[in-house]
DNA sequence: TTGAATTGATTTAACGTTAAACTATATATT
DNA sequence: AATATATAGTTTAACGTTAAATCAATTCAA
């Protein structure tokens, strides 16, 4: 720091950094209370998945779920594992590509995923009467642009 | 999924939802795309805290950087250690605690800086011109009272 | 058809993170 | 002063993640 001069704290960062800055904290006070309002240890990945079987239905790759999600497959492994183990995801081969397997959600899962939203839903309402379906739209576009240019920047 | 609903993918949910995944993956990617382009293993938590000690210079307590990264004071300890190790910070006792300790930057975390900055440098630029400070300033308001508000929920 | 390149999935090692237990010192209360 | 409470820092166990190596099966090409 210049002689003289104050800590402003975050606030003496260019834009761009604040912005990165801003989603890196709330990416992590957000994951921690979301998992701490959670029963039995069931961590966000968890319901991630569970969630995207509940509102797509059908069965999925493991490969399909990872690109999907934007983590490795060896990822995916662990997370499917983890819900396959509590009895809330059915994974099987492809009967259609002998390397594949095909993931099922069950009875067990959805009753786990209604568990989950109906503990979340307090921090959820109160979220959305704090802020209101108008700012979280507003905040969107420039998000999906960043993280789309962002996906485009990896693995090329 | 209703019969007859088409997968429309994450589009479909809630704006709130929306904006709490777009967060969670620019989170990861942004956070891969960095690390890659790190000399020498250097983390973004590392780097994290050796900007901060390059922006705001002089000795602050572990316990004090623990709370300014919203992190546990054992993810602290760890970042610690691992930047003792490399010789890119100091970690002294308190003289006026006991308990305490204070951490300062050495002229190699300095070094190590200028090379992370140096390395980052064109993916920054790119991404200024792709989107430019004015459109990550108009996002900061939301996203500061989203992390205040997360902030105050948490651990009460 | 045969060999090469690709893709699906798993495993391992290394890392950061949290939560909780623990030690040592400081501060507050009685 | 003695006791109780709070704070600073470390350690451990459990978890998710990445990257890289590996194996199996499919697809492509010569």
């Amino acid at each position: 720091m210049r002689a003289g001069a104050k800590d402003r704290g975050p606030e003496a960062l260019p834009p761009m950094m604040r912005f990165f800055n801003e989603i890196g904290i709330i990416e992590q006070l957000a994951r921690n209370l979301f998992e701490s309002k959670m029963q039995g240890g069931l961590k966000l990945p968890h319901f991630t998945v569970l969630n995207h079987f509940v509102r797509q239905g059908g069965a999925q790759a493991p490969s399909h779920l990872a690109r999907a999600f934007q983590v490795t497959k060896g990822a995916m492994t662990n997370t499917l594992s983890r819900l396959e183990g509590r009895g809330l995801v059915k994974v099987y081969p492809d009967p259609r590509d002998g390397r594949g397997k095909l993931v099922e959600i069950t009875p067990a899962g959805r009753r786990a995923h209604r568990a989950a939203i109906a503990s979340l839903e307090g921090e959820f309402a109160e979220l959305g009467t704090e802020f209101g379906e108008r700012e979280f739209s507003a905040a969107l576009p420039l998000l999906e642009r960043v993280r789309v240019y962002l996906d485009e920047q990896r693995n090329p």
